[in-house]
DNA sequence: ACCTGAACACCGTTCAAGT
DNA sequence: ACCTGAACACCGTTCAAGT
């Protein structure tokens, strides 16, 4: 039972029920030693969930990064990609959101995240002819309604089938639409 | 020491500390008796946080309908009045919001309201030109554009400054502009 | 009718003792 | 070096006993 074993099945109960899914009991149990063991290799429960923040920082910080250095040059098919990773990326990144909703620490990772995140939106928004103030505010928007799914499901089940009409709407007046 | 003076105590740290912060040892500290006390008013935890549910439930029903009923015809500001319910009650629809992510009965109260205020909000957008179904769907990115800011703050904190830019760009190509 | 106080289960935490 | 097992604090819960 190493240490990254213990972050590895730390990680997976975040994505799956939510920061307070992650108990010490609860993974002691499914990783088959006693709750001794973690006081080993942690000096307390708040060190493996600062080690959950770093682990998600940094594929969040790959994930971006590929996305910024991607091959396709067009904008708009950018913005998709952003759109089809945030889908892939919901379950942990809902709950990192809800955690950063009472810690500091993770307020700080996602606040962190974002800002590259937001960099990124917004340098696709420019090339699409928005000037840099609008391109910043826009992208903040978008991301935002995109978020706000997390909060405020689809009335009627299911995602609305004009789901991605976001991109519609926050392009109106540029040079797509 | 009534059920009510529970009830309202504990309503006010929901809205201050979120759901967590809602202890039956703080309360009876707070309100100066023991928790036994708290055993003779209620079943346990969960009917007092039912109780939560309804209180806010009918809160929020008064308030839909107040905007509903009010005063001005007119679609636009009837938007405005209701971004300004939103900041009015930002603390409390927070806390019920991320409760909602863990407890299906808060779900369920949530989804119910957002129904009303779905519904509200569409109707000022076909007010203003939109079809129904047009209508339906710029309400629910509307209301995530809004709600996305509970997990989204500005990066520049505070908020940006044309932060109701929101209706601008969901009004893009109706009567509005 | 309303509350106290002691007890219990649960979970995070500590630590002496084992291998 | 790595883990066990017993102990403790904290909080939700129960309940017999008080007024």
């Amino acid at each position: 039972m190493a240490r990254r074993d213990w972050i590895e099945a730390a990680y997976q109960e975040l994505a799956r029920a939510g920061e307070r899914g992650v108990g010490i009991n609860a993974l002691a149990a499914r990783l088959g030693v006693t709750k001794g063991s973690f006081y080993w290799h942690f000096k307390d429960r708040s060190e493996l969930m600062g080690a959950l923040l770093d682990r998600w920082a940094h594929e969040r910080t790959d994930e971006v990064l590929a996305l910024a250095l991607g091959s396709t040059p067009d904008p708009l098919e950018r913005l998709r990609r952003i759109q089809a990773l945030g889908r892939e990326v919901a379950p942990v990144d809902r709950a990192m959101r809800l955690w950063a909703q009472h810690s500091p620490d993770a307020e700080e990772a996602v606040r962190h995240a974002d800002r590259a995140l937001l960099g990124h939106i917004a340098a696709c928004l420019e090339g699409l002819g928005l000037v840099p103030d609008e391109a910043r505010l826009r992208a903040l928007l978008m991301l935002r309604t995109w978020v706000g799914g997390y909060l405020v499901p689809a009335p009627d089940g299911g995602e609305a089938p004009g789901a991605d009409r976001t991109l519609d709407i926050f392009l109106a007046d540029t040079a797509v639409s």
